[in-house]
DNA sequence: ATATATTTATCGCTGTTTTCGATAAGTGCT
DNA sequence: AGCACTTATCGAAAACAGCGATAAATATAT
């Protein structure tokens, strides 16, 4: 059984005759008869009678009839189904950020949910070890994060913004004014610091880890939002790249001098895997917006 | 697209590999690549990432697949359905009668309902030129009537038995002992007549049309139940077929002489067109059936 | 690094199937 | 009886599914 003799079928159900249903299939009356006489063969009955002026339907027609029916709708929404998705009318794509980039991303969904309603947009935000691990897994398509200090096989990183870690302090705060800070600076003044996992702590202990330098660390926190209000609301110090404040109010981020201390923010994927047409789309308007962020970075 | 290719997509998007795809549908991975690339060229777009080691749907894929396997699940219910029917597990007829027939199919519907439990059976009661029109326009597979005195043009009709228009009276009515009565005879008697339409009365009239009788007629009446009731609880005298009282109380039937006072219970059909195999089935069971019938038939 | 094994794509060929046009056969209508 | 219209059948041609062999690619093993 095959959908073109179903379709056939419905069409001579339908016209009440063979050679009519044959005309309106473009098709000759001959090949009709015979791929109906092959479904009836392939049954092991008869699905029409044959009277020399009309064709009726036998009860196993008439029981046919319907699945049938249902049958190539469902064939037809197969095509459907497919062309959306083609079209960016339909599907699913499921990206990954660390909190970190979470901000970054607004005017990006706003813009890619306007232009394609249909796409449903999963947004998950994790450690960069683990979006790495959702990424190989498959549970999400790309993840946005600085570019990870270690390497992990199978996936690949397009940088899109180069980034440093800077000193933030409260805009009142003594060293709100200063163009730039070193490291010794820092020993100065007390530090509350984010928390071991995220990446400026990652590169901040990368520069520390040669140095004998001793910190007045007063605290640790891994949520960079309340890292920030703590910032703002007190005479503490922190690092974190300059970007991640780039939208703040009543914090500062001043230049840290020293060696290693670009971040790279980059989105990550599977290295030669495929990548939904969706996902290209919401990267491709994720650069666009880029540039005004890049503007927002040249300031720093 | 055809259900082949859709059924080689599903396989080949459960397997994960073509190769392990054509083992499981026994055709080689040669044709499987075909007709993948074949379906994937009319769709115009890609169905599956190709690494050398494994297979990924792309998102196109991943739409296709929950739909091709609803299709292929309907295509396989068009099958079932049909087989149903095929074996008289599903269906559905539709069976005329007159009144006066209705009481001989309880046996039959019974057996028929017992033996075919998938079979739905809607039955029908009108008088014999409401039944012919609904056969003429297929609202019903088969009448049961006594033969039609008219002839219709595209019905046939197959006599099951034999009947004689008798004469029904009370049990204990002055006339309930003879052994034959005359139409002359009936004159001495107040009568209740069937209505026009009603067989009975149709070849009673036919009887007397010719002779220049001159009836006592107190009642018309078109409901048989009633009518017979009227003739158990009082004098009153009336005409029916023998059979129609065979299963009554408080009644009895005389035969009628004279002639033209055959009756043929039949089952009537469209000619040359196709019957159900339920249809049949029905009819087979109500012939067997009727040897009880005809057993009580020759007793008049 | 090289070889091996495994996987998919492609090519040429074969048998089958679909399709067509022509024709036969059947039946209602004039 | 003949016409008009239907479906079935036949033979030929085109299209297609399917196969085996082979190429190309790459992960794994040596």
């Amino acid at each position: 059984m095959e959908l073109r003799q179903l379709k056939y079928f419905c069409q001579v159900a339908e016209c009440g005759s063979f050679s009519e249903a044959a005309g309106s299939l473009c098709i000759s009356q001959s090949t009709l008869s015979q791929q109906i006489k092959q479904l009836e063969n392939e049954i092991g009955g008869e699905l029409f009678v044959r009277d020399t002026r009309h064709v009726y339907l036998t009860d196993v027609g008439q029981a046919l009839l319907p699945s049938a029916r249902r049958t190539l709708s469902e064939a037809a929404s197969c095509i459907s189904r497919m062309r959306d998705v083609m079209q960016l009318q339909a599907g699913e794509i499921s990206i990954g950020c660390t909190y970190t980039f979470a901000p970054m991303l607004r005017d990006t969904v706003l813009t890619f949910m306007k232009q394609y309603p249909g796409v449903k947009l999963n947004i998950h935000c994790h450690s960069v070890e683990k979006l790495m691990e959702m990424l190989e897994h498959e549970k999400i398509d790309v993840a946005l994060s600085y570019k990870p200090t270690t390497n992990y096989p199978n996936i690949e990183s397009h940088i899109i913004f180069d980034n440093k870690l800077a000193v933030i302090v409260s805009d009142t705060h003594v060293l709100a004014k200063e163009r730039e800070i070193t490291m010794a600076d820092l020993e100065k003044y007390p530090l509350i610091l984010p928390a071991k996992g995220l990446m400026a702590r990652t590169i901040f202990d990368g520069m520390t880890e040669m140095l004998d330098r001793k910190f007045d660390v007063k605290l640790e926190i891994n949520d960079v939002s309340v890292l920030i209000s703590l910032v703002r609301a007190s005479k503490l110090v922190t690092v974190l790249s300059s970007a991640t404040v780039a939208h703040k109010t009543g914090v500062v981020s001043i230049p840290l001098s020293g060696k290693g201390t670009e971040m790279q923010g980059a989105f990550n994927f599977r290295t030669g895997s495929y990548m939904k047409g969706a996902t290209k789309e919401f990267l491709r308007i994720l650069c666009e917006n880029r540039s005004l962020q890049m503007a927002l970075m040249e300031i720093f």
